[in-house]
DNA sequence: CATGAATGAGGTTTCATTCAT
DNA sequence: GATGAATGAAACCTCATTCAT
């Protein structure tokens, strides 16, 4: 069960090793010794190190998708507050929690190739689109407007919360009163 | 005209050089061949390639606290709508104005080595702090909570300006008005 | 036969090379391509190019003592011209057929950095200390004025056959003789 | 007068730096700014850097063989004390005196390029030759055999005093009557 | 599946030498 | 003569990737 798959045990170690060094100095070997395993069992479940930034990367857009989506369909089911909670709160959490693949997602993404740029920015447009999507939903007055707002904000804090290991919670609480998401 | 002097000429293209390919993926013979200078010249100005970063980083550092300085100072004159302007306004569109920089500062940085994420996070504080102090002398209602918002949606416009090439100056000031920087 | 390590071909590659050229002109990739390996292989055993010359004089060094030791051990169970044959006649002729090896111990040693200046130093005391304290367990009159002149003698007469490729065993035995080492 | 020549300054510094450096590690610059002239001056006195180090290794040997020379002449002329005195005392003392120069001379020499290796052997049996002929002029017996003692005590007696900053003049001494050079 | 030694392209950095002033 | 900015060849070293075991 528990018995993490060596290609999962290489993902959390590749989490680790590059929220620390960083991407290009994060070497494929650093990655392997911090899983445990040789060398070149890297290459036997990701094609390149590239490929493996993307797995990385996917795994974390999917599970923020997870929850917006989930979200969405509480809203549109009538329970704003249950859905608003998820698409703005919990997901939110999740990236304070899982601060390795947010600090991948926000920064490293974007400094690698092209081919990271474009993933980023799909990301962040479909990010975007949702957000604004729940808020004209909820009936928040210029949703769009807020949604930019509310990115921006979130990322920042995100990055106070990585960075400077300060408390973000409270303040993201009364950013979303503020901007009207909760009363 | 300018005669610029030959370390300029390696900064200006080591500016370009790095937006476009990110400060790993850009080799110092980039930056050379495009400022029209031998390999080894680099290395008459600048210790290291990280070496130059960080001139890099500190330019774009001291011509936006020279904005904000500067707007502080009429804010205590009395011209708070001319020193907001200054603050919030003009050192915006500095940003987006100086896309290289503004890149290079906002992803860059954090992504290499310790040295710069300090860096990045010192003038992080930084802004924040005189954000913040902008906006108490402003009367604006909770200086510290507008600070990071505004410091977030702007660093977040300005990447929608970088990475989707979008107008967001209209969509700034909106912002400013929605969270009374201007009525 | 001696399946050779790949370390051991690249210290053997080395040793010529750096024989031939020089330490300062000798190449990595001359070391490597005379060992008949890949460029990068030289740094999975060495981590600088120092390092390598530090491994290649330990050797020598060790070669040597071990000698002089067993000669001393049998000089104090009586056995003095069988000791003597050791610490005095063997190591010489060991340097004398190790050409590359005495060339790169003598000059390059002293040559190269600081800390190999050290090293070389270090060695000669060791040397010396342990020629004297044969000599007086000889009973050979003034020992460490014989020692001195041993030491400088030898090093002379192997640099000859290094650099005029001269017999120059002979003319050591008759050293010894007129020294009072052999009778 | 003493406003000793560019060239001349050049020399100095380069003594002192290749002595402390070595020669490889030694930069040109290292040189021009130790003698406080331009980095291009160097090359209007000197075509290469190894066309310096010979100048340097010239000027040793002349000053040398200046006093075997004269030395050579008392002997012949009946006064051998003077004579010996300036043979194998005199210039004995000259490499401990300066010592940067003996340093040069008996390891760079040798670790650079062929050139220098063939310099260094010439310079070598030269001596070697003339101490033998003194030593037969003076009736020592086996002038050859003790000519080469000598050199080679003569050089690690040097090399102490260059290491170790040992005092060796009076060893020396005693070698030269344990040798039968002085009585 | 797993290993880890070997590969070699490609990067950073150094520095002897030149040359316009 | 003197200067020192500029040059660029050539060195060291790294590390993603492969492959025989």
């Amino acid at each position: 069960m528990s018995q993490s798959s060596t290609r999962e045990k290489i993902l959390e170690a590749g989490k680790r090793v590059i929220y620390k060094k960083g991407f290009y100095r994060a070497r494929v070997s650093d990655i392997t010794s911090c899983a445990g395993v040789a060398h070149g069992t890297f290459y036997l479940y990701f094609k390149t190190k590239e490929d493996f930034l993307l797995s990385l990367l996917k795994s974390v857009r999917e599970e923020m998708l997870g929850l917006v989506e989930e979200g969405l369909n509480l809203i549109r089911a009538g329970k704003k507050q249950e859905g608003a909670e998820l698409v703005f709160v919990k997901s939110f959490e999740l990236m304070v929690g899982e601060k390795e693949l947010a600090k991948i997602f926000f920064f490293e993404a974007i400094c690698s190739s092209d081919r990271f740029k474009k993933f980023y920015q799909e990301s962040k447009a479909l990010f975007l689109d949702r957000s604004t999507y729940a808020l004209s939903l909820m009936n928040v007055k210029e949703p769009e407007l807020k949604a930019h707002v509310l990115m921006g904000t979130a990322r920042h804090l995100v990055e106070e919360a990585i960075l400077r290991k300060v408390e973000v919670r409270a303040l993201w609480q009364k950013v979303l009163k503020e901007l009207g998401v909760f009363c």
